[in-house]
Parts: C-alpha cells; sequence; structure tokens
DNA sequence: TTTTATTAAAGAAAAATATCTTTAATAAAA
DNA sequence: TTTTATTAAAGATATTTTTCTTTAATAAAA
C-alpha cells in the first residue's frame, strides 16, 4: 500500500510530515477486529459504521475515519463487508506476518505471557525465554524453552529477532535491556513501570497497568462523588 | 452566533470548573511516582520539573501541569521535596487506602495477578478469586483462595467490594461481568478484548494488551521505513 | 547586598483528536 | 420507475492535550 504525501501549510512547522497512524487510532483498531471476528463467526456478511458505533459505543464518523486509514472503503446504504474488513485490518495491523520474539523473565507474567496460546493471534510469536533463576532455566512454559540470559545474545544475533518482551522484576529492567540492544533487539514491550533508556534506533513500548489502576481509581472516585452530588 | 458574544459553547456545558483529571495525566502519574520513590530511595531530598523531565523524556511544562492537578507546590530554583511529592501523588492516586477487589477467571494471566506481590502496592487488594474449573476451585494461588463462581454473590455482597477483575476467557466475559454487575460490583478492570455492556453506575476500565501490540508493531515498521529513507 | 540563573506557575498558542455537518452514493421501498 | 432512508466520505468545527512564552519567586553566586 502507498501513501499520498502532500505537504500542508500545518506540516512547514511540523519537523517531518505527518505519516504516522494516530495513536488513539492504532488502539482502536484491535478492539474493532475482535468485534468483527465475532459477528463473522456468526455469520454477519456485513457491517456499517454506525452498527459498529452502536455496538462498541464509539461515535459513527470516529469509526469511518479510524477505518478509512487502513484503505478499506464501504458502500453506503450497506456498509464494510464484513470478512474484507478482517482481512484489510489484520494487514494493516500486521497481524497476518507472526513476528518472532524473545522474553526476558520467566516469572508470573512472563509465564501467563508463554501459556497465552493466543498471543499469536495478535501477530507476536514468542520463541524462547531468558531468565537467570535455576528454577527457570533448562524448564519449558507454554511449550517455550527458558534458557540463562547468557545465551541471550547468540540466539538472538542468529536468528534475527527483533522483538523483545520485558517481564523482569523493575530493579534489573534496565540491565536486561541494555542485553537485548546490544543483541540488536529493534523494539521492546515493557511490562516494567521503569523507564528504559535505549538509542533512537529501538522501539519502547510501554503497558503499564499501574496507568490502568490509576485511572481505575479515580473514575470509581468520580462516580461515587457524582451520585452523592458532590462534583 | 450571537451567543459566542455571552457565552462560549465550551462555559454551557460548564456550569461547574472541570472536575475530570486528563486521562493522559493520569497515565502519567503513576510514571512520576516509580521515578520519584527510586530517586529517594538513592537519597535525593528534592527534584525539580525538568530534572524529571529529562530523565523521563517529557516537556517540563508536561510536568508541572501534571503535578499541578495533584496539588504538589514547588519551589523556585529548587523544585519539590522528593518524599511530599510522593505522599501528595499517592494521596491523590488513591493508593494509601487499599481497595479491597475479587478476580474472576484464575488462569495464566489470573495468577499472575494473584501472585503478584506489588499490586498492593499501587492501591489494590485482592481478597478472593472465582473459577468454575474443578482443578482451580478449592485452592490457593499466591495466598488469595479460589472458590467457585456461584459463591461470588453471597461474598460480594456481604464485604461490599467494589472492584472486580476480569480474566475469564473472552467468550464468556459478559457472562461473568453480569455476574459481578448483580453482586453491586462498581468498577471493573477488564483484562479481555469484549467490549462489555454494563449499566451507567459502573466503571469499566480495559487493559488491552492488544492495542499495545498494535502500536508495537506499528511503531517498528515505521522505524525501519524511516531507516531506509521511505518515509 | 546585588546580581544571576533556575524554576514554578499561569496563560497563550499550537497540535492532535473527536465530533458535527454536508454531500453524494445507493440499496430498498413505494 | 421514482422516492426514501441509510450511509461513507470529506470537510468544518469543537474539544482536548501538548508545547511555547512570559512572569515572578528565590536560592546561590558575586
Ligand atoms: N505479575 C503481574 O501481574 C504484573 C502486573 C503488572 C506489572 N508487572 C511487572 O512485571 C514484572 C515482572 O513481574 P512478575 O510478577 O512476573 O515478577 P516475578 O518475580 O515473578 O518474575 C521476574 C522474573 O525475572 C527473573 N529475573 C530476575 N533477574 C533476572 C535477570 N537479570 N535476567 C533475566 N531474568 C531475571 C526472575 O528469575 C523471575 O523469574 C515486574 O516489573 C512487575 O512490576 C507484573
Ligand atoms: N495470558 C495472557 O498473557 C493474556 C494476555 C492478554 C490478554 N489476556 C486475556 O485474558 C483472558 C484470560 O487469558 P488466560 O490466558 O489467563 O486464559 P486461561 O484460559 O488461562 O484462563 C481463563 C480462566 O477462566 C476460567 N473460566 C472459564 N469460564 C469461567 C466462568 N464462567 N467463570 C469463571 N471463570 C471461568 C477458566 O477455568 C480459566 O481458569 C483472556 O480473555 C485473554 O484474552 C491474557
Amino acid at each position: 500500500m502507498y501513501q499520498l504525501l502532500i505537504m500542508t501549510k500545518k506540516d512547514l512547522h511540523r519537523k517531518r510530515p505527518r505519516t504516522e497512524i494516530p495513536e488513539p487510532t492504532l488502539r482502536r483498531l484491535p478492539r474493532y477486529l475482535h468485534f468483527l471476528q465475532g459477528i463473522w463467526e456468526q455469520g454477519q456478511m456485513n457491517i456499517s459504521a454506525p452498527a459498529i458505533a452502536r455496538e462498541l459505543n464509539y461515535d459513527p464518523t470516529q469509526i469511518v475515519k479510524d477505518l478509512s486509514y487502513t484503505g478499506a472503503v464501504g458502500k453506503p446504504r450497506v456498509g464494510y463487508v464484513t470478512y474484507e474488513l478482517i482481512r484489510i485490518i489484520e494487514d494493516f495491523l500486521s497481524l497476518n506476518t507472526k513476528s518472532e520474539a524473545i522474553l526476558v523473565g520467566a516469572g508470573n507474567l512472563g509465564s501467563a505471557l508463554l501459556s497465552y496460546d493466543n498471543l499469536s493471534g495478535f501477530g507476536i510469536k514468542i520463541i524462547a525465554a531468558f531468565d537467570v533463576a535455576p528454577t527457570k532455566v533448562g524448564t519449558q512454559i507454554g511449550n517455550v524453552s527458558v534458557m540463562h540470559v547468557s545465551r541471550l545474545n547468540e540466539l538472538v544475533t542468529r536468528l534475527k529477532v527483533e522483538i523483545g518482551i520485558l517481564t523482569t522484576p523493575a530493579r534489573i529492567a534496565q540491565e536486561a535491556v541494555d542485553i537485548m540492544v546490544d543483541a540488536k533487539i529493534k523494539a521492546i514491550w515493557n511490562f516494567t513501570p521503569t523507564f528504559l533508556q535505549v538509542p533512537d534506533s529501538v522501539v519502547v513500548q510501554n503497558t503499564s497497568m499501574y496507568a490502568n489502576v490509576a485511572i481505575l481509581l479515580q473514575r470509581l472516585k468520580e462516580l461515587k462523588n457524582k451520585q452523592y452530588g458532590q462534583i
């Protein structure tokens, strides 16, 4: 897919023209996808943006805009062809080419990810895990072998793995990341609360459950205040 | 648009000043907190917004604005008092009053959360877990007892638990949520990709790892394009 | 003491994102 | 066939969030 690039006056003030997909859109697309897979299994051949909007409680134009990023086109009065839309979103999100990844820190969370059989369902395949604990090294978790961290560099370099998943204790997160970066890992999925220092050539995606708890507790507080008429 | 002369549309919607904390701010505060706890342990008594900004790669005024929501005040040329700031953020995020929660679906992810000893470190204490699998019911995971779902209503009602964590298969997510809502759960932390239907009086916080993978893969793709000068 | 550099805070401006409005396409109903 | 209702798409507007600018406070240096 190739994109038309037109420089607007706005773009002149930017360091580079905008080609990046808005992050909110990227966050919503997987949600649409899951919903679409559901209705497809139920045999629904077509779906309109307003219908999706009603089900997922979004603004209808939001959906149309988001979907237009993927290149999907719909027909007036019919909507989109369900299976086509699924395929287009999957292609757009690179979910069909399973990217190989390694995981460092096979503890509670790491084991959950290793045992999660649907991780490949969204584009990632963990091919090896690394740890230092003698109780972990040498075992298999969810069909993935856990090796000692000292073997990371050799394996990652040889297999040209680009994605690293970080589920170590926060304390040693930076240390583990340095090893990954050294082995030429290009993207890090970080589950620790640590802010990672990496070169510009490496992408970090933080998944902070802390942030989600903060929002949950706050919204709960606001809800209570509203109910007591105190806001 | 003669109304503009008297009162803007914005003002009409806001009879009162905005009380909701912006979600981006809420997402950043836990990150600041983790960083502050780190420097506090290293004995740093004061910290300025620009210093935090350098470490966490944010805009300095962003930090000042975020912190001002919590009520923290800093001194010019000195910054904030580290331990005061930590306490203020913790208070603001309600991390000191541990909220009790129950968990439904003690599988891979559920077990990770039950075994996660630092969950209480950010304000939540899981007091019971529920499942249907005979292999789970009756066991203990991370010092928490796993009971049959049929006992949920009685326990939650009796102990007035307000928070429910959902880690069941996506397929039965709505079913499980209906049971929670019925038991007067007020806030649901949803780890499944399902969009949950709940009454207005219930808050849902979705934690979608899918969304994070989508962003990671996309940014990795963009990075590669940039390096090959193709953007 | 006076000067200087740093900083928080407030406010303005810009950028990003979401929502609303209009238009044209088109399938279904009359 | 003609009419009607629904809808995608494009564009305008509104809102939210981030970044920039100015100001005043103040600790450290001169
Ligand atoms: N468990 C959860 O539900 C949960 C939730 C949110 C965030 N997290 C975060 O995820 C991370 C892991 O949490 P957890 O509960 O799985 O902890 P854990 O202690 O169970 O797992 C950490 C694993 O990392 C391994 N490890 C230690 N040092 C290592 C090293 N130098 N190299 C490689 N591996 C090493 C340990 O042996 C252990 O197996 C933490 O940073 C935590 O904050 C966990
Ligand atoms: N494992 C992960 O790392 C991971 C990552 C992202 C998202 N998720 C999501 O989290 C959810 C759980 O994933 P998982 O890997 O832990 O799955 P899992 O199958 O290991 O766990 C699901 C648990 O729910 C229980 N359960 C089934 N029906 C139930 C019912 N009616 N009432 C109560 N409990 C019931 C099962 O017995 C099982 O113990 C899924 O929706 C998945 O998409 C998991």
